[in-house]
DNA sequence: GTAGCTGCAAACTCTTTGCAACTCT
DNA sequence: AGAGTTGCAAAGAGTTTGCAGCTAC
């Protein structure tokens, strides 16, 4: 049983078929696939298998903190399995997705929410930038 | 005339009624309003107006990078004046948005997209969070 | 005069939901 | 057995668009 197969169990999640495969896809992920393509790579797998499911199953996963939701500015939402605390820096000439780490940056949000008044519950740091060209 | 209009002329687009509400309604705002909310505060205006017309407008605008379109996580997009450069603060209890701005920040976010290969095209950085309640 | 703008309604995209059948525990 | 899950199709929210008439320039 993989480690998020494991993780719904415990969360009381029945482990179907389904929800097998949809894991196992988004365990398999190298990217951050949109539910489109989570839906796609699922179907290879299970060809009965319904979008409405994949929805509903995300949403879960979602809500468990299992998976992270990135509405990156496209107008769809995209998934990624939530381990270590990282953010992203989009390609904008060919929509990779690099993933990056900074504890400056982490502690400065955290005193700019404080400062505000406020405490930090989420947050949202997305770069969007184009590749320098090596001469 | 107002800047807005005087720069929306510049750029070529027609001075018609519509757009000059929508224009005083965005000058006048000082929330990040919905484009329903522009849409009901036109109407206030010229009762007349169309959310198609709206939606167009605002668009355009964006186009022109007199406004700025936001998508925090409501599933609907928001816009304000581009004047200032900042960031926001979403106050998850109340939806009121905080407005902020940090050198340190800036300066940051360019070094990290400096130092994974990119130059910075744009970005976009929201922290959500609660009010500290004082005692 | 005419290119551009408008209101209307229909269409579109992404997502959610009601329901009857099915399945994991 | 029974609560939870599924596929399907319909509905929902937000947004865009085709079209015929109108208006700023």
């Amino acid at each position: 049983m993989s480690d998020l197969e494991q993780r719904c169990a415990e969360a009381g999640l029945k482990m179907t078929g389904q929800r097998r495969v949809i894991l196992k896809v988004l365990g398999n992920a190298e990217d951050h696939p949109s539910v489109e393509s989570v839906y796609e790579r699922a179907r290879e797998l299970d060809s009965s298998i319904s979008i409405a499911t994949v929805y509903r199953t995300l949403s879960l996963l979602g809500e468990l903190d299992l998976v992270i939701r990135h509405e990156f500015q496209e107008g769809h939402s995209r998934y990624e399995v939530n381990s270590d605390h990282h953010h992203h820096l989009v390609d904008l000439e060919t929509g990779e997705v690099v993933e990056f780490q900074n504890d400056e940056l982490e502690a400065l949000k955290e005193k700019i929410a404080r400062d505000l008044g406020y405490d930090l519950v989420d947050h949202r740091l997305e770069l969007y930038g184009k590749r320098i060209k090596k001469k």
